[in-house]
DNA sequence: AAATCTGCGGTCACATAAGACCGCTATTTA
DNA sequence: TAAATAGCGGTCTTATGTGACCGCAGATTT
């Protein structure tokens, strides 16, 4: 372990993700679809296992109809 | 070039950034004080040359005294 | 029962952000 | 005029996110 943990903000930020899609009534082949993230990646945001970049917010907010910020509404 | 090119995102959120540490008067070192990143690494993201990590939008948020939410709303 | 859908876990190569540095050029100030 | 201060560019290693896959279990539909 050499840098700090961010699996908490992971997490809270997954957590926001599924709430959104489940929102917008889409499954996760259905958002993948939309924003060009592969389902299972997906996935694993929704459940805190990736510390993902800038670009991936940006595609996700796309697939959802959301703005970016949205997703850091938490 | 194998992925899609975000340097038009990365530079938006750049602008972003700096417009708000400047509003707060800090300078690169006294922002890199406050959330441990480098202030050559934060002149870079200010100038869009990267894709950074979620964690790494977290630390600025919490270096500049903002929501994470804000570094997004452009 | 069979086909389809939904969520999720795992693999692997590759690209790149992170982290920790150095040092240069201006500009400001002591 | 010396010394901080501010912005920025470059380097190197290491860690890890990305992209493109596969396959499975459970629920739903036909």
């Amino acid at each position: 372990m050499v840098g700090k943990d961010y699996t908490s903000i992971q997490k809270q930020f997954g957590d926001n993700l599924q709430k959104i899609r489940h929102n917008k009534g889409l499954s996760l082949r259905a958002l993948a679809a939309n924003c060009e993230i592969d389902d299972s990646k997906i996935s694993k945001i929704e459940n805190g296992k990736f510390n993902i970049k800038l670009s991936t917010i940006i595609e996700l907010a796309k697939g959802l109809e959301v703005k970016p910020a949205d997703l850091l509404d938490f």
